[in-house]
DNA sequence: ACAAAAGTGTTGAGGGTACACCCATGG
DNA sequence: CCATGGGTGTACCCTCAACACTTTTGT
Protein backbone atom coordinates (compact mmCIF):
# COMPACT_ATOMS: atom_id res chain seq x y z
CA UNK A 1 0.00 0.00 0.00
CA UNK A 2 3.10 2.61 0.84
CA UNK A 3 4.39 1.23 -2.50
CA UNK A 4 2.24 0.55 -5.63
CA UNK A 5 3.83 -2.59 -7.00
CA UNK A 6 2.14 -2.00 -10.56
CA UNK A 7 0.01 -0.11 -12.25
CA UNK A 8 0.48 4.05 -12.92
CA UNK A 9 4.15 5.40 -12.40
CA UNK A 10 4.36 6.51 -8.52
CA UNK A 11 2.25 10.17 -8.78
CA UNK A 12 5.17 12.91 -7.01
CA UNK A 13 4.59 16.24 -6.31
CA UNK A 14 6.52 19.59 -5.77
CA UNK A 15 6.49 20.46 -2.20
CA UNK A 16 6.63 24.08 -0.69
CA UNK A 17 6.64 25.21 2.45
CA UNK A 18 5.29 28.93 3.19
CA UNK A 19 5.43 30.84 6.81
CA UNK A 20 3.16 32.86 8.27
CA UNK A 21 4.86 35.70 10.43
CA UNK A 22 3.69 37.53 12.43
CA UNK A 23 4.87 40.64 14.48
CA UNK A 24 3.39 43.34 16.33
CA UNK A 25 4.14 46.35 14.75
CA UNK A 26 2.30 50.00 15.54
CA UNK A 27 -0.05 48.19 17.89
CA UNK A 28 -1.55 46.39 14.84
CA UNK A 29 -1.23 42.88 14.37
CA UNK A 30 1.27 42.84 11.36
CA UNK A 31 2.40 39.45 8.61
CA UNK A 32 5.09 39.71 6.27
CA UNK A 33 4.38 39.17 2.92
CA UNK A 34 6.54 39.08 -0.42
CA UNK A 35 5.70 40.46 -3.67
CA UNK A 36 5.21 38.19 -6.77
CA UNK A 37 7.32 39.98 -9.67
CA UNK A 38 6.14 37.62 -12.17
CA UNK A 39 3.33 35.45 -13.45
CA UNK A 40 0.90 33.61 -12.08
CA UNK A 41 -0.41 36.33 -9.63
CA UNK A 42 2.29 38.72 -11.00
CA UNK A 43 1.89 41.97 -8.55
CA UNK A 44 0.13 39.80 -5.89
CA UNK A 45 1.13 39.38 -2.53
CA UNK A 46 2.62 35.90 -1.20
CA UNK A 47 3.78 34.40 1.42
CA UNK A 48 8.07 34.13 2.23
CA UNK A 49 9.08 30.59 1.66
CA UNK A 50 9.70 27.91 -1.66
CA UNK A 51 10.10 24.44 -2.66
CA UNK A 52 11.99 22.36 -0.47
CA UNK A 53 15.50 20.65 -0.93
CA UNK A 54 16.19 17.38 -1.76
CA UNK A 55 17.54 16.59 0.98
CA UNK A 56 16.03 18.74 4.22
CA UNK A 57 13.31 18.22 6.29
CA UNK A 58 9.88 20.28 6.37
CA UNK A 59 10.92 22.98 10.03
CA UNK A 60 14.30 22.64 8.63
CA UNK A 61 13.42 23.93 5.31
CA UNK A 62 11.32 26.66 5.74
CA UNK A 63 13.91 27.63 8.71
CA UNK A 64 16.42 28.06 5.94
CA UNK A 65 14.46 30.13 3.62
CA UNK A 66 13.27 32.37 5.99
CA UNK A 67 17.05 33.05 7.16
CA UNK A 68 17.43 35.10 3.83
CA UNK A 69 14.09 37.57 5.17
CA UNK A 70 14.34 37.41 8.36
CA UNK A 71 16.93 36.83 10.96
CA UNK A 72 16.75 33.64 12.29
CA UNK A 73 17.45 35.22 16.25
CA UNK A 74 14.14 36.90 15.76
CA UNK A 75 11.93 34.32 14.96
CA UNK A 76 11.07 33.36 18.39
CA UNK A 77 8.01 30.86 17.83
CA UNK A 78 7.41 28.25 14.44
CA UNK A 79 4.79 25.58 14.35
CA UNK A 80 3.09 23.99 11.57
CA UNK A 81 -0.32 25.21 10.52
CA UNK A 82 -1.68 23.19 7.60
CA UNK A 83 -1.01 21.01 4.27
CA UNK A 84 -2.63 22.18 1.02
CA UNK A 85 -2.77 20.30 -1.91
CA UNK A 86 -6.11 20.86 -4.46
CA UNK A 87 -4.87 19.81 -7.50
CA UNK A 88 -5.64 23.51 -8.91
CA UNK A 89 -4.27 25.85 -5.97
CA UNK A 90 -1.02 26.57 -8.51
CA UNK A 91 -1.43 27.33 -11.98
CA UNK A 92 1.73 26.16 -13.07
CA UNK A 93 0.95 22.14 -12.02
CA UNK A 94 0.36 20.56 -9.11
CA UNK A 95 2.26 21.64 -6.07
CA UNK A 96 1.42 20.87 -1.95
CA UNK A 97 2.06 23.48 0.24
CA UNK A 98 2.81 23.27 4.12
CA UNK A 99 2.30 26.13 5.90
CA UNK A 100 4.01 27.44 8.91
CA UNK A 101 2.96 30.51 11.83
CA UNK A 102 5.95 32.09 12.75
CA UNK A 103 6.14 34.71 15.76
CA UNK A 104 8.67 38.14 15.47
CA UNK A 105 8.99 39.80 19.16
CA UNK A 106 7.58 43.32 18.64
CA UNK A 107 10.43 46.10 19.25
CA UNK A 108 12.37 44.11 16.65
CA UNK A 109 12.87 45.60 13.53
CA UNK A 110 14.28 42.67 11.24
CA UNK A 111 16.05 43.80 8.42
CA UNK A 112 13.88 41.94 5.50
CA UNK A 113 14.76 42.84 1.58
CA UNK A 114 12.78 45.02 -0.46
CA UNK A 115 10.20 43.08 -2.18
CA UNK A 116 8.81 42.17 1.47
CA UNK A 117 7.12 44.48 3.36
CA UNK A 118 4.04 44.15 6.59
CA UNK A 119 0.63 44.44 6.36
CA UNK A 120 -1.64 44.77 8.46
CA UNK A 121 -3.17 40.82 8.88
CA UNK A 122 -6.87 42.83 8.93
CA UNK A 123 -6.36 44.25 6.20
CA UNK A 124 -4.35 42.07 3.44
CA UNK A 125 -3.57 43.26 0.13
CA UNK A 126 -5.03 41.44 -3.01
CA UNK A 127 -2.52 37.99 -2.21
CA UNK A 128 -1.96 35.35 -4.87
CA UNK A 129 -2.72 31.63 -4.49
CA UNK A 130 -4.92 30.13 -1.80
CA UNK A 131 -2.16 32.52 0.73
CA UNK A 132 -4.95 34.93 2.35
CA UNK A 133 -6.70 31.29 3.73
CA UNK A 134 -3.47 30.46 5.41
CA UNK A 135 -2.96 34.24 7.03
CA UNK A 136 -6.38 33.74 8.21
CA UNK A 137 -5.56 30.13 9.66
CA UNK A 138 -2.21 31.37 11.45
CA UNK A 139 -4.12 34.43 12.61
CA UNK A 140 -6.85 31.92 14.31
CA UNK A 141 -4.10 29.77 15.54
CA UNK A 142 -2.49 32.83 17.61
CA UNK A 143 -6.07 33.85 18.71
CA UNK A 144 -6.90 30.47 20.26
CA UNK A 145 -3.22 29.62 21.75
CA UNK A 146 -3.04 33.08 23.34
CA UNK A 147 -5.91 31.92 25.73
CA UNK A 148 -4.40 28.83 26.82
CA UNK A 149 -0.75 28.50 26.45
CA UNK A 150 2.24 30.63 27.18
CA UNK A 151 2.48 31.77 23.47
CA UNK A 152 2.98 35.73 24.56
CA UNK A 153 6.24 35.36 25.16
CA UNK A 154 6.73 34.84 21.35
CA UNK A 155 4.97 38.44 20.80
CA UNK A 156 6.93 39.97 23.64
CA UNK A 157 10.13 41.33 23.81
CA UNK A 158 12.17 39.64 26.86
CA UNK A 159 11.58 42.21 28.83
CA UNK A 160 8.30 44.28 29.24
CA UNK A 161 5.75 46.59 31.37
CA UNK A 162 2.22 45.24 31.74
CA UNK A 163 0.76 48.04 29.74
CA UNK A 164 2.74 47.23 26.49
CA UNK A 165 2.05 43.68 26.99
CA UNK A 166 -1.83 44.67 26.96
CA UNK A 167 -0.97 46.07 24.08
CA UNK A 168 0.30 43.18 22.07
CA UNK A 169 -2.63 40.85 23.14
CA UNK A 170 -5.36 43.92 22.18
CA UNK A 171 -4.03 43.87 18.58
CA UNK A 172 -3.24 40.23 19.10
CA UNK A 173 -6.73 39.33 19.78
CA UNK A 174 -8.54 42.22 17.87
CA UNK A 175 -10.21 43.47 21.46
CA UNK A 176 -9.19 45.01 24.40
CA UNK A 177 -7.32 43.27 27.10
CA UNK A 178 -7.04 44.65 30.45
CA UNK A 179 -3.56 45.29 32.08
CA UNK A 180 -5.01 44.80 35.73
CA UNK A 181 -6.54 41.44 35.01
CA UNK A 182 -3.84 40.06 32.58
CA UNK A 183 -1.20 40.87 34.95
CA UNK A 184 -3.31 38.65 37.97
CA UNK A 185 -4.45 35.71 35.22
CA UNK A 186 -0.26 35.55 33.76
CA UNK A 187 0.98 35.80 36.90
CA UNK A 188 -1.28 32.93 38.65
CA UNK A 189 -0.53 30.82 35.73
CA UNK A 190 3.06 31.41 36.05
CA UNK A 191 3.62 32.55 32.88
CA UNK A 192 5.67 35.73 34.00
CA UNK A 193 7.77 36.95 37.00
CA UNK A 194 8.65 40.31 37.86
CA UNK A 195 12.34 41.35 37.32
CA UNK A 196 12.59 43.88 39.92
CA UNK A 197 13.49 46.29 37.79
CA UNK A 198 10.88 49.14 36.60
CA UNK A 199 10.38 51.87 34.11
CA UNK A 200 10.80 55.47 35.36
CA UNK A 201 7.85 57.11 34.17
CA UNK A 202 7.46 59.48 31.00
CA UNK A 203 7.27 63.22 31.02
CA UNK A 204 3.55 63.87 31.74
CA UNK A 205 4.07 61.67 34.91
CA UNK A 206 2.79 58.71 35.92
CA UNK A 207 4.19 55.69 38.21
CA UNK A 208 6.90 54.24 37.24
CA UNK A 209 6.56 50.55 35.74
CA UNK A 210 7.31 46.97 36.69
CA UNK A 211 9.34 45.28 34.78
CA UNK A 212 8.07 41.68 33.67
CA UNK A 213 9.44 39.12 31.83
CA UNK A 214 8.34 35.27 30.50
CA UNK A 215 9.54 32.39 32.74
CA UNK A 216 9.67 30.08 29.92
CA UNK A 217 10.18 30.98 25.98
CA UNK A 218 8.84 28.36 24.63
CA UNK A 219 5.40 26.71 23.98
CA UNK A 220 3.53 25.73 26.92
CA UNK A 221 0.10 24.32 27.60
CA UNK A 222 -0.80 26.29 31.16
CA UNK A 223 -4.27 26.28 31.14
CA UNK A 224 -5.16 22.72 29.72
CA UNK A 225 -8.42 20.66 30.61
CA UNK A 226 -10.26 23.85 31.21
CA UNK A 227 -13.28 21.57 31.22
CA UNK A 228 -14.12 17.60 31.56
CA UNK A 229 -10.94 17.57 33.63
CA UNK A 230 -9.54 14.90 35.75
CA UNK A 231 -11.47 13.57 38.79
CA UNK A 232 -9.83 15.23 41.73
CA UNK A 233 -9.14 12.12 43.40
CA UNK A 234 -9.39 8.50 42.80
CA UNK B 1 10.64 31.84 -5.34
CA UNK B 2 8.26 29.76 -5.50
CA UNK B 3 9.60 28.49 -9.54
CA UNK B 4 13.44 28.60 -9.03
CA UNK B 5 14.12 29.45 -12.60
CA UNK B 6 17.77 28.10 -12.64
CA UNK B 7 19.65 25.64 -10.50
CA UNK B 8 18.76 22.28 -9.36
CA UNK B 9 16.10 20.14 -10.75
CA UNK B 10 12.65 21.09 -8.98
CA UNK B 11 12.95 18.59 -6.39
CA UNK B 12 9.89 16.76 -5.82
CA UNK B 13 8.67 13.91 -3.53
CA UNK B 14 6.40 10.82 -3.22
CA UNK B 15 3.64 12.08 -1.43
CA UNK B 16 0.82 10.02 1.13
CA UNK B 17 -2.10 10.50 3.23
CA UNK B 18 -2.36 8.42 6.48
CA UNK B 19 -5.37 8.32 8.72
CA UNK B 20 -5.60 7.43 12.40
CA UNK B 21 -9.01 6.28 12.50
CA UNK B 22 -10.20 6.07 16.47
CA UNK B 23 -13.53 4.08 17.68
CA UNK B 24 -14.63 3.26 21.11
CA UNK B 25 -14.56 -0.74 21.16
CA UNK B 26 -15.21 -2.15 24.40
CA UNK B 27 -14.65 0.64 26.72
CA UNK B 28 -11.47 1.21 24.90
CA UNK B 29 -10.02 3.85 22.86
CA UNK B 30 -9.09 1.80 19.47
CA UNK B 31 -7.01 2.79 16.81
CA UNK B 32 -7.41 0.91 13.18
CA UNK B 33 -4.28 -0.42 12.07
CA UNK B 34 -2.34 -2.30 8.80
CA UNK B 35 -0.19 -5.43 9.14
CA UNK B 36 2.53 -4.66 6.52
CA UNK B 37 3.23 -7.61 4.58
CA UNK B 38 6.77 -6.87 3.03
CA UNK B 39 9.78 -4.67 4.19
CA UNK B 40 10.53 -2.52 4.89
CA UNK B 41 8.64 -3.02 8.77
CA UNK B 42 7.59 -6.25 7.26
CA UNK B 43 5.24 -7.68 10.14
CA UNK B 44 4.81 -4.43 11.64
CA UNK B 45 1.82 -2.29 12.00
CA UNK B 46 1.18 0.71 10.19
CA UNK B 47 -1.74 3.64 9.75
CA UNK B 48 -4.03 2.48 6.54
CA UNK B 49 -3.31 5.20 3.58
CA UNK B 50 -1.14 5.33 0.39
CA UNK B 51 0.35 7.93 -2.17
CA UNK B 52 -1.75 10.22 -3.06
CA UNK B 53 -2.77 10.30 -6.82
CA UNK B 54 -2.01 12.63 -9.82
CA UNK B 55 -5.32 14.58 -9.87
CA UNK B 56 -6.76 14.29 -6.27
CA UNK B 57 -6.50 16.72 -3.46
CA UNK B 58 -5.57 15.72 -0.02
CA UNK B 59 -8.98 15.26 1.60
CA UNK B 60 -10.53 13.81 -1.69
CA UNK B 61 -7.39 11.27 -1.44
CA UNK B 62 -7.62 9.52 1.78
CA UNK B 63 -11.45 9.40 1.54
CA UNK B 64 -10.87 7.26 -1.53
CA UNK B 65 -8.25 5.11 0.11
CA UNK B 66 -10.03 4.72 3.48
CA UNK B 67 -13.31 3.30 1.60
CA UNK B 68 -11.28 0.50 0.48
CA UNK B 69 -11.13 -0.24 4.79
CA UNK B 70 -13.79 1.58 5.96
CA UNK B 71 -17.24 2.11 4.68
CA UNK B 72 -17.43 5.98 4.21
CA UNK B 73 -21.01 6.25 5.71
CA UNK B 74 -19.38 5.09 9.06
CA UNK B 75 -16.73 8.16 8.96
CA UNK B 76 -18.37 10.26 10.42
CA UNK B 77 -15.45 13.20 11.61
CA UNK B 78 -11.83 13.68 9.32
CA UNK B 79 -9.52 16.40 9.72
CA UNK B 80 -5.67 16.97 8.57
CA UNK B 81 -3.64 16.49 11.75
CA UNK B 82 0.15 17.16 10.57
CA UNK B 83 2.83 16.41 7.84
CA UNK B 84 5.90 14.86 8.44
CA UNK B 85 8.62 15.35 5.80
CA UNK B 86 12.52 14.60 7.26
CA UNK B 87 14.12 12.54 5.19
CA UNK B 88 15.00 9.58 6.61
CA UNK B 89 11.25 9.01 7.75
CA UNK B 90 10.86 6.24 4.41
CA UNK B 91 13.60 3.88 4.03
CA UNK B 92 12.77 3.39 0.81
CA UNK B 93 13.46 7.59 -0.14
CA UNK B 94 11.85 10.71 0.62
CA UNK B 95 8.41 10.12 0.92
CA UNK B 96 6.39 12.97 3.05
CA UNK B 97 3.30 12.16 4.56
CA UNK B 98 -0.05 13.95 5.87
CA UNK B 99 -1.78 12.38 8.41
CA UNK B 100 -5.69 12.71 9.06
CA UNK B 101 -7.54 12.29 12.62
CA UNK B 102 -10.57 10.11 11.58
CA UNK B 103 -13.43 8.68 13.61
CA UNK B 104 -15.93 6.30 13.76
CA UNK B 105 -18.85 6.49 16.00
CA UNK B 106 -19.41 3.30 18.80
CA UNK B 107 -21.85 0.68 18.01
CA UNK B 108 -21.20 0.17 14.30
CA UNK B 109 -18.70 -2.64 13.14
CA UNK B 110 -17.40 -1.04 9.57
CA UNK B 111 -16.33 -4.45 7.72
CA UNK B 112 -12.38 -4.38 7.69
CA UNK B 113 -10.04 -6.42 5.38
CA UNK B 114 -8.30 -8.93 7.23
CA UNK B 115 -5.13 -7.53 7.57
CA UNK B 116 -6.65 -4.75 9.38
CA UNK B 117 -7.48 -4.97 12.86
CA UNK B 118 -8.36 -2.55 16.12
CA UNK B 119 -5.93 -1.93 18.49
CA UNK B 120 -6.13 0.09 22.19
CA UNK B 121 -4.52 3.43 21.78
CA UNK B 122 -3.38 3.05 25.01
CA UNK B 123 -1.23 -0.31 24.06
CA UNK B 124 0.20 0.11 20.71
CA UNK B 125 1.53 -2.82 18.95
CA UNK B 126 5.43 -2.27 17.46
CA UNK B 127 4.37 0.07 14.64
CA UNK B 128 6.79 0.57 11.83
CA UNK B 129 7.96 4.20 10.30
CA UNK B 130 6.99 7.28 12.18
CA UNK B 131 3.51 6.31 12.82
CA UNK B 132 3.29 5.72 16.57
CA UNK B 133 4.18 9.35 16.63
CA UNK B 134 0.76 10.16 14.44
CA UNK B 135 -1.24 8.33 16.53
CA UNK B 136 -0.25 10.01 19.89
CA UNK B 137 -0.65 13.58 17.98
CA UNK B 138 -4.27 11.74 16.84
CA UNK B 139 -5.14 11.18 20.55
CA UNK B 140 -3.89 14.58 21.38
CA UNK B 141 -5.81 15.96 19.23
CA UNK B 142 -9.13 14.14 20.18
CA UNK B 143 -8.59 14.65 24.05
CA UNK B 144 -8.25 18.43 23.42
CA UNK B 145 -11.50 19.07 21.28
CA UNK B 146 -13.77 16.49 23.40
CA UNK B 147 -13.45 19.86 26.29
CA UNK B 148 -14.03 22.51 23.96
CA UNK B 149 -15.68 21.04 20.81
CA UNK B 150 -19.01 19.11 20.39
CA UNK B 151 -16.26 16.46 18.89
CA UNK B 152 -18.16 14.11 20.79
CA UNK B 153 -21.08 13.30 18.25
CA UNK B 154 -18.29 11.82 16.01
CA UNK B 155 -17.96 8.85 19.04
CA UNK B 156 -21.27 8.52 19.64
CA UNK B 157 -24.06 6.62 17.93
CA UNK B 158 -27.06 8.81 16.43
CA UNK B 159 -29.17 8.29 19.76
CA UNK B 160 -27.44 7.42 23.35
CA UNK B 161 -27.76 7.60 26.80
CA UNK B 162 -25.85 9.50 29.15
CA UNK B 163 -24.30 6.67 30.93
CA UNK B 164 -23.13 4.94 27.48
CA UNK B 165 -22.01 8.55 26.70
CA UNK B 166 -19.74 9.44 29.44
CA UNK B 167 -18.52 5.41 28.93
CA UNK B 168 -16.95 7.07 25.25
CA UNK B 169 -15.66 10.05 27.27
CA UNK B 170 -14.02 8.64 29.61
CA UNK B 171 -12.42 6.12 26.80
CA UNK B 172 -11.01 8.96 24.63
CA UNK B 173 -10.23 11.18 27.59
CA UNK B 174 -8.63 8.44 30.04
CA UNK B 175 -10.41 9.30 32.97
CA UNK B 176 -13.45 8.57 34.74
CA UNK B 177 -16.45 11.20 33.34
CA UNK B 178 -20.04 11.34 36.07
CA UNK B 179 -22.63 11.35 33.33
CA UNK B 180 -24.28 13.38 35.58
CA UNK B 181 -22.55 16.56 35.31
CA UNK B 182 -21.29 15.68 31.72
CA UNK B 183 -25.20 15.92 30.68
CA UNK B 184 -25.39 19.49 32.25
CA UNK B 185 -22.62 20.53 30.77
CA UNK B 186 -23.47 19.34 26.83
CA UNK B 187 -27.06 20.81 27.87
CA UNK B 188 -26.02 24.22 29.02
CA UNK B 189 -23.49 24.17 26.04
CA UNK B 190 -26.44 23.10 23.62
CA UNK B 191 -24.59 20.31 22.08
CA UNK B 192 -27.43 17.95 22.74
CA UNK B 193 -30.61 17.34 23.91
CA UNK B 194 -33.22 14.99 24.66
CA UNK B 195 -35.23 12.73 22.18
CA UNK B 196 -38.07 12.29 24.38
CA UNK B 197 -37.38 8.29 23.88
CA UNK B 198 -36.26 6.06 26.74
CA UNK B 199 -34.66 2.58 26.73
CA UNK B 200 -36.25 0.28 29.50
CA UNK B 201 -34.20 -0.71 31.74
CA UNK B 202 -32.34 -4.05 31.99
CA UNK B 203 -32.92 -7.12 34.15
CA UNK B 204 -31.46 -5.75 37.06
CA UNK B 205 -33.91 -3.03 36.98
CA UNK B 206 -33.25 1.10 37.80
CA UNK B 207 -34.99 3.79 36.12
CA UNK B 208 -34.86 3.98 32.46
CA UNK B 209 -32.68 5.81 30.99
CA UNK B 210 -33.69 8.80 28.70
CA UNK B 211 -31.97 8.98 24.95
CA UNK B 212 -30.31 11.84 23.97
CA UNK B 213 -28.45 12.69 20.47
CA UNK B 214 -26.27 15.34 19.40
CA UNK B 215 -27.39 18.69 17.71
CA UNK B 216 -25.28 19.46 15.64
CA UNK B 217 -23.65 16.67 13.65
CA UNK B 218 -20.44 18.48 11.94
CA UNK B 219 -17.71 19.92 14.24
CA UNK B 220 -18.79 23.09 16.46
CA UNK B 221 -16.65 25.45 18.68
CA UNK B 222 -19.00 25.28 22.19
CA UNK B 223 -16.41 26.97 24.24
CA UNK B 224 -14.32 29.38 22.53
CA UNK B 225 -13.05 32.39 24.69
CA UNK B 226 -12.73 30.27 28.04
CA UNK B 227 -9.92 33.45 29.17
CA UNK B 228 -9.07 36.29 27.92
CA UNK B 229 -12.78 36.38 26.34
CA UNK B 230 -13.96 40.27 24.29
CA UNK B 231 -14.96 43.02 27.18
CA UNK B 232 -18.76 42.54 27.50
CA UNK B 233 -19.61 46.09 26.38
CA UNK B 234 -17.30 48.41 24.28
C1' DA C 1 -1.48 70.41 44.60
C1' DC C 2 -2.86 68.12 40.51
C1' DA C 3 -2.73 65.05 36.60
C1' DA C 4 -1.28 60.76 34.92
C1' DA C 5 -0.13 56.12 34.90
C1' DA C 6 0.61 51.72 37.57
C1' DG C 7 -0.94 48.60 40.87
C1' DT C 8 -4.31 46.56 44.63
C1' DG C 9 -8.77 45.18 46.74
C1' DT C 10 -13.12 43.68 46.12
C1' DT C 11 -17.28 42.19 44.21
C1' DG C 12 -20.07 39.45 41.39
C1' DA C 13 -21.09 36.23 37.64
C1' DG C 14 -20.35 32.08 35.25
C1' DG C 15 -19.21 27.53 34.75
C1' DG C 16 -17.63 23.14 36.77
C1' DT C 17 -17.04 19.23 40.22
C1' DA C 18 -18.68 16.63 44.00
C1' DC C 19 -22.11 14.62 46.47
C1' DA C 20 -26.40 13.92 48.78
C1' DC C 21 -30.81 13.00 47.61
C1' DC C 22 -35.03 11.74 44.85
C1' DC C 23 -37.27 8.88 41.05
C1' DA C 24 -38.60 4.88 38.29
C1' DT C 25 -38.26 0.21 37.34
C1' DG C 26 -37.45 -5.14 37.95
C1' DG C 27 -37.48 -8.90 40.89
C1' DC D 1 -39.95 -3.52 49.57
C1' DC D 2 -35.39 -3.63 48.25
C1' DA D 3 -31.74 -3.30 44.98
C1' DT D 4 -30.31 -0.86 40.91
C1' DG D 5 -29.41 2.58 37.94
C1' DG D 6 -31.02 7.34 36.16
C1' DG D 7 -31.97 12.18 37.24
C1' DT D 8 -32.18 16.53 40.23
C1' DG D 9 -30.76 19.89 43.69
C1' DT D 10 -27.28 22.13 45.82
C1' DA D 11 -23.07 23.57 47.96
C1' DC D 12 -18.59 24.81 47.03
C1' DC D 13 -14.72 26.27 44.33
C1' DC D 14 -12.10 28.48 41.03
C1' DT D 15 -11.28 31.79 37.57
C1' DC D 16 -11.98 35.86 35.51
C1' DA D 17 -14.07 40.73 34.30
C1' DA D 18 -15.23 44.98 36.11
C1' DC D 19 -14.40 48.84 38.72
C1' DA D 20 -13.37 51.61 42.70
C1' DC D 21 -9.51 52.85 45.20
C1' DT D 22 -4.54 53.52 46.38
C1' DT D 23 0.32 54.40 45.16
C1' DT D 24 4.01 56.69 42.85
C1' DT D 25 5.73 59.68 39.83
C1' DG D 26 6.26 64.48 36.86
C1' DT D 27 5.03 69.24 36.43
Amino acid sequence: MHETKAGPPAPVAAHEVLAVIFQIRQRRLSVLLWRRARPPYEGMWVLPGGRIGATEGLDESIRRQLAQKVDVCDLTHLEQLETRGDPGRHPNGRTLATSYLGLVPAGTDPATPEDTTWHPASDLPPMGFDHAAMVHAGRRRLRAKLSYTNIGFALAPREFTMSELSGYYSAALGHDVAATNLRRVLLRRGQIEETGESVPSGRSGGRPAALFRFRARELEITDAFAVLRPPSRE
